[in-house]
DNA sequence: ATACTGTTATTGTTTTGATATAACAGTTAA
DNA sequence: TTAACTGTTATATCAAAACAATAACAGTAT
């Protein structure tokens, strides 16, 4: 688990931290159960301040990843964890929802809009 | 075309604007080539920033709904203008994308996916 | 010339991101 | 119990970005 920032910025560091920490666990990098650095493990060897650390903790608990202990640690959540399938369910039928708005505003069919899912799920394929 | 706006909420003012004047727009309530009012009408009429208001006309052409002539006005483009059609095309797929992202963290399957959006698009239906 | 149009520069206010410091609270092992 | 670690919370400060207002600028038309 390799943590890192940059400062090219337009990115928040908080949002930085969460991105990496998803994809990790996500990927099986992170297995289920396995604690992450600590909040001031993180801060000291980033050099950047704990409550920034905190705040990527505490909104990743809050989507399901992980879950905080006082006093314990951070633990990642298994991948089937209930709270987190529900939360990436949600965002997935609130993308799609924008998508039909957005469809309905070009006059684009369901049965144009299912071809267009369908063009970039191949693509997404390829891309394995 | 009657613009309101609403200052409890925290959506900036720009954004309003251009929510309903792209509504009017769809709706054809608009019409091709129609005139929309004035930067200054607006300010004056809403109390609001001459500012403001440029700054909701500028992306909305941006955006391909209306298009800006210096001295003369902001006229609205036809639903079936070539700019228009693209940017909403290409902001569908945006969220498409987004949506497949997401549902493959889930791993929820294509037939899945595509589930999930026939039951939105059904609701969606039922709005009408 | 005037009276209208959109455009842009400057400025000020509010919100957001990040920080430092400190205190608080729970866990663990010497 | 004490010491050393964990996460949590409160307060204050700073910089940058977003939002909006004023006023000057520039084009069009009568």
């Amino acid at each position: 688990m390799n943590l890192v920032i940059s400062n090219v910025m337009g990115i928040p560091i908080y949002e930085q931290l969460k991105r990496q920490i998803k994809a990790a666990v996500l990927s099986g990098e992170l297995q289920e159960g396995e604690a992450l650095p600590s909040l001031r493990t993180v801060a000291r060897e980033l050099r950047i301040s704990v409550l920034t650390t905190a705040r990527a903790y505490t909104e990743l608990e809050q989507e399901g990843f992980v879950v905080s202990i006082q006093g314990k640690g951070c633990y990642v959540q298994g991948r089937n964890n209930a709270l987190l399938r529900e939360h990436l369910v949600r965002r997935t039928e609130e993308h799609l929802a924008e998508a039909i708005l957005t469809a309905r505003q070009v006059g684009l069919s369901k049965k144009e809009l299912h071809g267009l899912l369908e063009i970039l799920l191949q693509e997404e394929h390829q891309g394995d």
